[in-house]
Order: C-alpha cells, then sequence, then structure tokens
RNA sequence: GGCUCCAUGGUCAAGUGGUUAAGACACCGCCCUUUCACGGCGGUAACACGGGUUCAAAUCCCGUUGGAGUCACCA
C-alpha cells in the first residue's frame, strides 16, 4: 500500500466557506490518522473570480484552524508547483489535452456563444444545455485550417454515448450512469485555461494523491472524471464526498445568517477549535458520548467510514453551546487575552478587571457577549421601576424602595467592602428585620446594576464598584423609585 | 424536468436482523443559589408511508412520498 496522501485545493474567491474547511478538515485527518501526507493546492483557473488576498486568506484560516500542510506552494514536495495558474504557464494542462485529442477521447471546438446558447433548453425552471459534438465531425484539416486562421477554440472531452459508467465512491457506494447524460464537458477553455475538471484530474494524478475528499456536489459528475483517468490510463484515487452542510431551513449555507464562512464565525466570537470540532462531528461521529475533542485526538479517531450520508444543518445554538464549554474549560490566562479587548471597549476606568472576568467566563458562550454582560459597571443604564418587582423574593417597587433607604445608613457605615465581609452585613440586616435574604439582595443588586441579570450578586458588584459608587447608585435608585413609583406612603 | 444520491426526535447523531431505539444541543420541570448563569437530577420528543423477505426488520428488497445535489468556457 503507497502512502496516503490528500489535497485541500481551494479556490482564492474569499472567505472560506464552513463546508469547504470542513472538507479540509477531513481531508487533513485522513492524511495524519493514516501517517500520510496533506497536500494544500490553489485552483485559480478562474480568472474573472480570482480575488486578491484570497490566497492569503486560505493561509490564515488553515493556519488557525491547525491544519498544517506538508506540500503546497511554501512548501515545495517536489510536485508542484501548487498553484494551477503557474502550471498552466508551463503548458502542462494543453500537454495533457493534446494527447487525449491523440487518442481520440478529446477534440477542438470552434462552437462559439451564439451557436452554445441555440443548444439551451428550457426543463422546468432550469435551462440546461447538452453539447452536440458538432465540431466532432471536422476533419482533421478542417480543424488545422481553423487553428492557423486563430479562430478561438476549446478543447473538449469525448464521452461515449452508449453503455453506462459506474465508480465506487467510499460513502455512497457504486454509483452507475448512462454514458448519454455525460455532456463532453470543456477541458480547456479558450482562455487557455483548464477547466477545475481537467485540472483536477491532472493535477491529483500528477502529485500522487490516493484520496480524493471533496464535497457531495462533485458526486454527479464523478464518471466524467473517471472517464478521464481511464482515457489516460491512469490509476483511479480512491473518492471519499463529504454530505452537504445546510442552514436551519435545509438551504445552502447563506452569508445573511452569519454562519457562511470561518471568518465570520471568529467576528461573532467563536474560538477557532470550536469550530473545527464542531465541524467534525457534522457528518461524522466516533460514535461514543464524548464530544468535545482537540485536533490531536480527531487525529488519531478519525475513520471516514462512519462518514454520514444525510446533508447536516448547522445549528448555531449547537456550536455556541460548545464554544461555551471551550471558554469554561480554558484556562484564565489565555480567557484574558481573548477578552480584555471587549472589556477594555466597554469600561473606561480602573475596575478589577480580573474579578470582573472570571465571573464573566462561565455566563458566556460567546466573546461579543460580554459587554452586554458588564457595561454597567460603566454606568447605570435607563430602566425600568418595575425591574424591582420580584415574585419569588415577594419584592415590589414600593418593599424595594423601603429596603433602599433603611439600608442606605447601613452601608455607609460599611468600612470593609469585601465581599464577604458586606454579605455578611447584609444577612444580618435582613435577619434583624426579619427579611429574606432575597428580599433585600434584589433590591440592592437592581439598584447598583440596573440590571435583571448581572455576571455575580449584589455584594460582588459592590465590592467591585467600591463603597462611593456603590452608596451614589443606591441613592439614585431611592430618587427613582420616589419619582417612578406611583403609590408611596 | 432528466439523472444521481439520501431518509432515526426540532437539530447533530448511535445503531449494520433479536436493544426498554444510546448520547448531545434546544425545550420543559425540580434542586442548588444574594439575580442570571454554571453545576446536579428528571421529563417531553424519532425509526416518512405502503408492500414484501424472515420465526424475528429502524436494520434486507420493491414501490410511494419527501428532501438534496447536479445538468456552465464556476469550482
Amino acid at each position: 500500500m503507497s502512502k496516503v496522501r490528500t489535497r485541500f485545493a481551494p479556490s482564492p474567491t474569499g472567505r472560506m466557506h464552513v463546508g469547504n474547511l470542513r472538507t479540509a478538515l477531513y481531508a487533513y485527518l485522513i492524511a495524519r490518522h493514516a501517517g500520510g501526507d496533506f497536500i494544500l493546492r490553489i485552483e485559480d483557473t478562474d480568472q474573472e473570480r480570482k480575488l486578491e488576498g484570497a490566497e492569503q486568506i486560505i493561509y490564515n484560516t488553515l493556519d488557525k484552524a491547525g491544519l498544517h500542510h506538508d506540500e503546497g506552494p511554501d512548501k515545495d514536495g517536489g510536485v508542484g508547483p501548487y498553484i494551477q495558474s503557474e502550471r498552466q504557464a508551463q503548458g502542462i494542462y494543453l500537454e495533457y489535452a493534446k494527447k487525449l485529442i491523440e487518442k481520440g477521447e478529446a477534440y477542438y471546438c470552434f462552437c462559439d456563444q451564439e451557436r452554445l446558447d441555440t443548444l439551451k433548453v428550457k426543463s422546468g425552471d432550469v435551462t440546461i444545455s447538452h453539447y452536440d459534438k458538432h465540431c466532432l465531425q471536422l476533419s482533421p484539416e478542417e480543424v488545422q485550417a481553423k487553428l492557423d486562421a486563430g479562430v478561438p477554440y476549446v478543447i473538449r472531452q469525448n464521452n461515449p454515448t452508449e453503455g453506462t459508467t459506474s465508480f465506487c465512491d467510499e460513502i455512497y457506494g457504486e454509483i452507475t450512469v448512462d454514458n448519454l447524460e455525460l455532456d463532453d464537458m470543456i477541458l480547456i477553455k479558450s482562455d487557455g485555461y483548464p477547466t477545475y475538471n481537467f485540472a483536477n484530474v491532472v493535477d491529483d494524478h500528477l502529485m500522487g494523491i490516493t484520496h480524493v475528499v471533496r464535497g457531495n456536489e462533485y458526486l454527479s459528475s464523478t464518471p466524467k472524471y473517471n472517464r478521464l483517468y481511464d482515457a489516460f490510463g491512469w490509476e483511479k484515487p480512491v473518492y471519499i464526498h463529504c454530505p452537504l452542510i445546510t442552514d436551519e431551513d435545509h438551504q445552502k449555507l447563506s452569508k445573511r445568517k452569519g454562519h457562511s464562512s470561518f471568518e465570520d464565525l471568529l467576528e461573532q466570537g467563536f474560538l477557532p477549535e470550536t469550530i473545527v470540532n464542531f465541524v467534525a462531528l457534522l457528518g461524522w461521529s466516533p460514535g461514543g458520548e464524548q464530544e468535545i475533542f482537540s485536533l490531536k485526538e480527531l487525529e488519531e479517531i478519525f475513520d471516514y467510514t462512519h462518514m454520514s450520508k444525510t446533508p447536516a444543518v448547522f445549528d448555531m445554538k449547537k456550536i455556541a453551546w460548545m464554544n461555551g464549554e471551550y471558554i469554561k474549560a480554558m484556562d484564565f490566562d489565555r480567557f484574558k487575552d481573548l477578552a480584555m479587548p471587549y472589556v477594555t471597549e466597554t469600561i473606561h476606568r480602573e475596575m478589577n478587571f480580573d474579578k470582573i472576568l472570571s465571573m464573566v467566563k462561565t455566563r458566556i458562550e460567546l466573546f461579543t457577549e460580554i459587554p452586554g454582560h458588564i457595561d454597567f459597571f460603566e454606568a447605570v443604564a435607563e430602566y425600568d421601576v418595575s425591574m424591582y418587582k420580584h415574585k419569588k423574593m415577594k419584592t415590589t417597587p414600593e418593599t424595594s424602595w423601603k429596603v433602599l433607604k433603611e439600608i442606605l445608613p447601613v452601608i455607609e457605615a460599611q468600612d470593609n467592602f469585601e465581599n464577604d465581609a458586606l454579605y455578611e452585613m447584609l444577612v444580618a440586616f435582613a435577619k434583624e428585620h426579619e427579611y429574606k435574604n432575597g428580599y433585600v439582595m434584589w433590591p440592592v443588586r437592581t439598584a447598583v446594576s440596573g440590571k435583571q441579570m448581572t455576571p455575580g450578586g449584589a455584594t460582588e458588584l459592590m465590592e467591585l464598584l467600591g463603597k462611593e459608587e456603590s452608596i451614589k447608585r443606591i441613592q439614585d435608585a431611592i430618587a427613582k423609585l420616589e419619582a417612578e413609583t406611583p403609590c408611596q406612603d
């Protein structure tokens, strides 16, 4: 058995779609698991769609995800170049296309767009077209004459119109199609560049790729690729087609819903390791009950024969949960590094940020939630006095007003503003007045925060706020209650 | 529309002829608790349908329905 070699072959057209990322991940995992090579190849044969900087995005994404390649444009492994435009400049594709022409497996086509348009037919709500082999009838002399005259041409694959073609996919099993379905697809475009279909086959062979890992959308065109392998007399690779990833409505992932690309997800506050972990489990399962896996663990246990055949919905709720798990398990220093930008953009005064962060750590799933949890430290936002009403605590704006007035002098007399001391003080106060703890804590916490929920309890917040600010906020709350509560005694 | 593929709870999924049909997310309830969260415990919820084959079918076969992919000088 030869060494396993897989490749990831993205087009530099923008951010990396999560479906693409998963394909990369699986290709990487299959190679690593088998002790093989993972190759990066850039497929930039579409000069129109090529995007400035997109290549860098590919490198960044792969790097952040931890998917390090063994060979690629920046790491020569002897079968380069690894960028298709460079390979095309060397004439590789044209050379192989001509070999096919010699064998009668391909032919020149001079049809212009106008003629091609006449071949289009409407079927249902889509227009489809199937080339009619028109140029196959041209004699060698006619072809040469047109070539000499400089008529633009493409090179097409010459597929049979009878019989069937089969291939075996590792996930989906044997698939057979009627040769009549096989269009004479274009191998070399009129601009001289190869199409994906052709470049892919030539490069996979030349680069010694043993396992072709790609999206399900290529399943139906694979027979055509196999005919190419046969025409060349090359050994066919193992095919592993991955099921699709869809949104909640079972449609292709869309930019609007925010989960289209790796970078979008990063911007939304997801950790790279969360994304990798989550995406690994979309379409594959290790079988056990563990759900949190490091990339290292995945490399060890990944077994592509357990991949599923059904498309998977990208569940934002579950990936958010998973991100929360990663955050909770993260060591504090790293959490602080990642979280501080969100803190400093929200709070502009000196505070004990470590304490604030440790309170926030168990309460968030996304880093972007941090400002919403801590903004009240900066200033109490406008809030409704109905917030003082709590059924379980048996509080209302009126009782809160009363309690706050009663406790204000006690707090003013309090010198030790550490959490434990404050807590003791409030509990003692409650006991003395025969109040339930919550009956006192709820109004105090609401007064100092103006929020329904906070990352800590009343006394924790007061400790962080400090005596002066705490008292000021309680005074403000009393004034607010007096002004806005309809009935006071 | 042709072709191809697919079909276990709302979602991700285990399951490969005999199981009380796992587990996770979400949802609900209870407990913990100075709110919320965390944590703990429990609950609702699935084999698309119809025929076969078999002593026995979520598992095998056929059909129906439903869904997806594809049908470019895009990849």
